[in-house]
DNA sequence: GCGATAGGTGAGTAATTGCCCATGAGCAAG
DNA sequence: CTTGCTCATGGGCAATTACTCACCTATCGC
């Protein structure tokens, strides 16, 4: 309780003093004057205020270029939904930028007060932009797990994408026990007759939006990383044609979904019908680029959140 | 032409580097190096970006104390609206901190895509709130003004806040060309009678929110200082009584309206009832303090937007 | 009780940023 | 063509901010 207060207060301070920085234009040492702190804890309270993201910077004007590629985007590939952010040169991140603008594209559903059922999918980018989402109140929503997030061995995987989110806006939300793969179609049955799973899998149908990261595949995959798929079943994967995935669902270089064995074992639920719902993608990056490409052209996904570079790319594909 | 592609051009660049540095979180070096610039170019974007506004930034937490004060303030006032921001003691700005809340408070009335009629008072704490508007695509909505902004001498005043508030925000405005007091109340009759400040005032009595902003009195005070009234008729007002006004309306220390000659000449349109809308005041600081306890207790307002250390001296008034 | 540990503090220092100034390009008026 | 004006630029410097280090304190598990 002590305990649960004083970092509250901590935190208060850190909005006061954020507040003070960023919104009243005071120096750092005026605010340790007036808050009767050291320069250096006002410091540290003005830093942990951005670290904790109490202090939200937007920026509100149409950047030409992102505007006009994100128009031409949703065109040629038909589009619910586009966002180009600009592109950061010169960062190896692969989530600068795309996690804000995903994090304001889910708070506007979540905003909504009709109650919306929304599906998450997995994966860094995901992680990155659910962490950007302020506190909220939403008990009308329900969150919904595409994916599993059991790794080959039997641990659940960092990436724990719909608990950080259920977490952060208070809505009821359903999980899925799984692995990403199971051995055969027979145990992906199995898994699928099991209640808890049986609840995620009609959630998912009836989805109005789907937030989803898009892998691409190869020894590097973060597939492979994250330890939901060996080296080997990724090897076997690439030389049957595949170029992608999302949530698990393997598509070739046309984004149809690859007919055969791994698909069939695929423990994820199936993506929410793209006639019904948005089916957002978050990606950006060189590594992402093919992937994206045959997931808009197989209509795998129909919105994405990406970077100029990305889109530039998409474009001229 | 080519001369309004060159500002878009600047201010483009503006919102890129505003972006790489407060989204992407890079030095204004390498934003120079990214973009080809030199560091200073990239200091200049960047605080470019700031003054345009392109760069949003507001807190998301609830600092406790305010929340607290504002709960109080609520109750012991009956308030549909209230917001407390922190305050910034050793700051003589009557607007920071105001300026910005309200405009978030505005914003949201103006994202309803149910057509509003929003009434608009005058007075510099308003125009700081409205210049801190995005622009936004308002067709659906109506801005009425609920006084006239001529001066005493025939010329307009510069805070022609409903002006600045249309042009941002893109909604049919309805301006009061008209003094802030007739010489009598038949002047004040004939003035009405003219069919713009008809629209005027049908417009205001069906108005669903009227952002205002409230005035002290004395030879100090603002109406006087902007021309609005005379220093003898200012004193008339405070020698019988006067507490503060709002859009020229003069009330005493119950927030009373004075009966009497003077409320019998004030031009502006009625403020709209205060059972079907919300009035909202926005002021803070010493010299409001007395004028917005009278507002209050008389309910000439029913909603505020003010800082920590009004809202102290409002709860123990 | 006691050592380990997390997390906070101030000092000092390096990095970053804000601002003033002199300069020069672009442009309209004379 | 010249003049006067506006506005962007880069250099330089002072102010401000970020980071590291050593130290301190409260809490927790043993």
């Amino acid at each position: 309780m002590a305990r649960r207060a004083e970092a509250n207060n901590r935190l208060d301070d850190a909005a006061r003093a954020g507040w003070l920085y960023y919104v009243a234009g005071r120096t750092q040492d005026e605010i340790a004057t007036v808050m009767g702190i050291s320069r250096q804890s006002a410091q540290r309270l003005v830093s942990l205020a951005m670290a904790e993201r109490l202090i939200k910077v937007r920026l509100d004007h149409p950047i030409a270029a992102c505007l006009e590629a994100a128009e031409r985007l949703r065109e040629k590939y038909d589009l619910k939904h586009v966002d180009v952010v600009p592109s950061d040169p010169g960062s190896s991140s692969t989530t600068v930028g795309i996690a804000e603008a995903g994090a304001a594209e889910i708070e506007r559903w979540l905003k909504s007060p009709e109650p919306q059922v929304l599906a998450i999918g997995t994966g860094r980018t995901l992680k990155a932009a659910i962490d950007q989402l302020p506190a909220m109140e939403c008990p009308q929503h329900r969150i919904v797990s595409l994916t599993g997030n059991i790794r080959l061995d039997g641990s659940a995987a960092y990436y724990n994408v719909i608990f950080s989110m259920a977490d952060a806006v208070k809505a009821r939300h359903f999980p899925m026990p799984l692995p990403v793969l199971a051995s055969s179609p027979e145990e992906r049955a199995v898994l699928h007759s099991q209640s808890l799973v049986q609840v995620a899998l009609k959630l998912g149908a009836q989805a109005n939006v789907a937030f989803v990261g898009v892998g691409e595949l190869g020894p590097e995959a973060p597939l492979c990383q994250d330890g939901f798929l060996s080296q080997d079943e990724m090897g076997e994967l690439t030389r049957s044609g595949a170029a992608g995935e999302i949530c698990g669902w393997m598509f070739d270089h046309d984004g149809a979904l690859l007919a055969g064995s791994f698909n069939d074992r695929v423990a994820s639920v199936p993506l929410p019908s793209r006639d019904n719902a948005s089916v957002i993608g978050f990606a950006k990056g060189r590594r992402k680029y093919e992937a994206l490409r045959a997931a808009l052209k197989g209509r795998i996904i129909n919105g994405i959140i990406t970077d100029e570079a990305t889109a530039a790319y998409l474009l001229n594909a």
